[in-house]
DNA sequence: AACGCGACCTGCGAGC
DNA sequence: TGCTCGCAGGTCGCGT
């Protein structure tokens, strides 16, 4: 999927297009893409049809658009036992989306000939100049869609990136970590919870519940950066180690979104359609056989986690 | 309790 | 040409 840059060039794009309109109708084409909509089909299109898209919000590579009005607040506040004279409560459910590995969220006109892999189409209240259709696009139907109750964070208000802060969760999303360039990411407590596993670092930088965004592409690029081995134990990390890894994805991921997300073929594309362009910047993923641009040594892949694991066998030494 | 693995999907290129 | 295999950026639930 996408990882966290390219959820948050989606998440923009998305914003500047749907934020106070209506979604006004919805079509499920394939029920698969919505599965975590544990109610089915008719509940799905229920909540959302009549609701007003009051944002678009990100933790990790979760999305989700809180929602006002439709026949969901009527569910949430049923579910809550309000009675029906109390006035409207806050925003308490949300249009959820995750992309998956291959979805893709594109803001278009009607006219335009449907997707081969158009799973979810939402039609939106008109605007002068705006497309009306938001369409989900998913090869693979990793990704999908679904209806979710906002709760309380654990961890206080989510925010950054310029979004505005929201002190609401899908619940669906409430486990995910903070990102690390979130304000309020801790460093420490990321070091403390490493010390606490026993696992391969590369494993606990893809584990959203201690660090969220990081996906196989960024935990290659990070761990080059850091000079570290994916392999090297979590629990052997010193402080200094931690922060030069947290630092290097850091860096990787703020230049990818400066270049709009990376994407390697027509399957990541932001909201708009465009293709990003960082796969150029590439140190590691993908550059197997390719001198490492530090030393010169041949980047080397191995199979790992049932996936591939790219670094550099000479900057990147696993001690015995 | 924590960890690792298979399952969930489609499509593409390489090799035979 | 057409088959099989391995591979692709993620997450979840199950088994140990």
């Amino acid at each position: 999927m996408p990882e966290l840059p390219e959820v948050e060039v989606v998440r923009r794009g998305l914003q500047k297009w749907v934020s106070g309109r209506t979604l006004e109708n919805v079509a499920v084409h394939d029920p698969r893409s919505i599965r975590r909509h544990l109610l089915g089909t008719e509940d799905f299109m229920g909540n959302l049809e009549g609701a007003q898209v009051l944002d678009v919000v990100r933790r990790g590579k979760f999305l989700w658009m809180p929602l006002r009005g439709g026949h969901g607040e009527d569910q949430v506040q049923q579910d809550f036992g309000l009675a029906s004279s109390q006035p409207a409560p806050a925003p308490e459910y949300a249009l959820v989306a995750h992309l998956g590995m291959s979805g893709q969220l594109l803001i278009e006109s009607a006219a335009q000939p449907l997707e081969k892999h158009l799973k979810v189409t939402l039609s939106l209240s008109s605007k002068a100049d705006f497309p009306e259709e938001l369409r989900f696009v998913d090869q693979r139907i990793f990704g999908g869609l679904f209806v979710d109750k906002l709760v309380p964070t654990s961890d206080g208000a989510t925010g950054g990136y310029g979004q505005t802060a929201h002190p609401l969760i899908p619940a669906a999303a409430a486990h995910i970590a903070r990102d690390p360039l979130d304000e309020n990411f801790s460093l420490e407590a990321f070091h403390q919870r490493l010390l606490s596993k026993k696992t391969a670092i590369k494993t606990a930088i893809l584990d959203q519940n201690l660090v969220s965004g990081i996906g196989n592409i960024y935990a290659d690029e990070a761990l080059w950066l850091a000079k570290l081995h994916y392999l090297k134990p979590s629990n052997s990390l010193r402080r200094p180690d931690t922060k030069r890894l947290i630092d290097a994805a850091r860096e990787v991921i703020l230049r990818a979104l400066s270049e709009g997300g990376t994407s390697f073929d027509s399957l990541y594309v932001n909201v708009n359609g465009s293709s990003g362009y960082f796969a150029r910047s590439l140190q590691a993923y993908g550059q197997t056989g390719k001198p490492c641009s530090r030393c010169g040594q041949k980047i080397v892949r191995e199979s790992f986690m049932n996936r591939g694991s790219h670094f550099c066998p000479r900057c990147q030494r696993l001690p015995k």
